[in-house]
DNA sequence: CAGTGGTCTAGACCACTGG
DNA sequence: CAGTGGTCTAGACCACTGC
């Protein structure tokens, strides 16, 4: 029964035994449970996990344990509830919202209105870590990443420029070709073809001038202030594997966010 | 027995006598309750609500149902449990974080490092409400709003400049004076003499170059691309209470968000 | 109609806080 | 040590979905 929680008594929590400091309740080490199945692809993305009455009897506790469980791991997005017909992993596929993490919308506030974006892939290389971007994706400075950069449109007119850069050995084959055949978000991509699911992200937001270079992708001028968005974006275990840099325009759209 | 959550028996839940569509269980009955306590002001900001045992006999149901609810409402960031002493009305004073809604942060990340702002109150005036203004607070455009204009400085490197606008009914009374006076957050200075409290906010978010005025009083060059944010702050019910146009320096700070 | 998640109860016991 | 919130169980029943 290596799937019991630990190895204390059918059904007492644990923290007898071990010198544990601080106590761990029952429901949160069969959240680790899941997560570590989550993690290690035992479900993947869109498909349904057991139900809650499976897992109790897998983990040898009650149903209301596991559903304590599944309540944190669906209010952090990582598990979807579907009442009447089970519980499925997170997936930024086959979602209603095309990108989960892009928080710019029309100034109309229509997002429907406006259509899904025109995606131009600019490039995509493998190149050596510099620095930053090393320390941002918890690697060594040289270490191989890629670095992809796009434009997206929207009624045609350029509106966000992404330079973002992904560790080379979990992205290994990654090319500019599979990114321009994929239809979809670009987080669904990871999921599917590299098994690599971002969970979670932080973004530091900052408001800043094109380069030249920028500027003509965008075809904005040098003078027009952009929204510049940094975004690190997380696997389970809060785990690096994005880092993202990109170029707004706000005059058409703005950034929204909500204050809890 | 007017608290008893409906009219039906003492344990089941309702949805069998009346017509509502859909049904709505007894733990969001009971929600809906505390939360009229709350906006009523059975208990104010930092005060302790009743202990579950007692709302449960209060509301004639278990205290899981009471559970439930409270949870709900410590999710959003209403309540806080404290475990040992009791649950508490949510304040924005006596917080460790001075600012909850402000996601502005120092590059160095060392929020502590910084220290408190300094708060210059530039001015504070009684006007009638533009047609946006009125708008965004659910008023009628002329109406009678307080506007108030203020820098906050870190380091004594003036930062964020705010202008802001209050519903004149509710802030009668409000005055450059008590603003000068006051120590501590603003948002706690309406909830402790105005009797509002901030709940939740929406902010939007855009790249901007400053006018003559305001690079002025951010001491800035008219050139420097500042972030502009709108928030619209709501008190219980989803009701707009404030209205603030910040314009955030980002040379030295960032708008820091998480993406769950 | 079977199976799933969702609600509700009742009771036991645990961890934490304050006096 | 009394009182509070936190965990856990067991069982009943409800609402929803798909076949």
């Amino acid at each position: 029964m290596s799937t019991s929680p630990t190895a204390a008594a059918d059904t007492a929590p644990s923290s007898t035994s071990s010198t544990t400091p601080s106590f761990s309740p029952l429901y949160q080490q069969i959240k680790s449970l899941i997560l570590q199945s989550l993690h290690g692809g035992e479900w993947k993305p869109g498909e349904p996990i057991p139900s809650e009455i499976e897992l109790a009897g897998r983990f040898r506790v009650s149903q209301g344990t596991v559903r304590k469980a599944i309540d944190e791991l669906a209010a952090e997005n990582l598990l979807v509830r579907r009442q009447g017909v089970g519980t499925f992993v997170a997936t930024h596929a086959e979602q209603h919202v095309q990108y989960r993490f892009l928080k710019l919308v029309p100034d109309s506030g229509d997002i429907e209105a406006e259509g899904p974006a025109q995606r131009e892939i600019v490039d995509c290389r493998r190149q050596r870590a510099s620095a930053d971007v090393a320390r941002a994706l918890a690697l060594r400075t040289g270490d191989a990443v890629l670095q992809v950069r796009r434009v997206l449109a929207y009624r045609g007119v350029p509106t966000i420029l992404e330079e973002l850069w992904l560790p080379g050995t979990p992205f290994k084959g990654l090319t500019a070709e599979r990114l321009r055949a994929w239809r979809g978000p670009m987080y669904a991509l990871f999921e599917t073809e590299f098994g690599v699911r971002m969970v979670r992200a932080e973004e530091k937001i900052r408001a800043v001038l094109p380069d030249r270079a920028q500027a003509e992708l965008l075809a904005v001028p040098a003078a027009m202030p952009l929204l510049s968005v940094e975004r690190l974006a997380l696997t389970y275990h809060d785990i690096p594997m994005e880092l993202r840099r990109g170029l707004y325009r706000t005059d058409t759209h703005h950034y929204r966010n909500q204050l809890g």
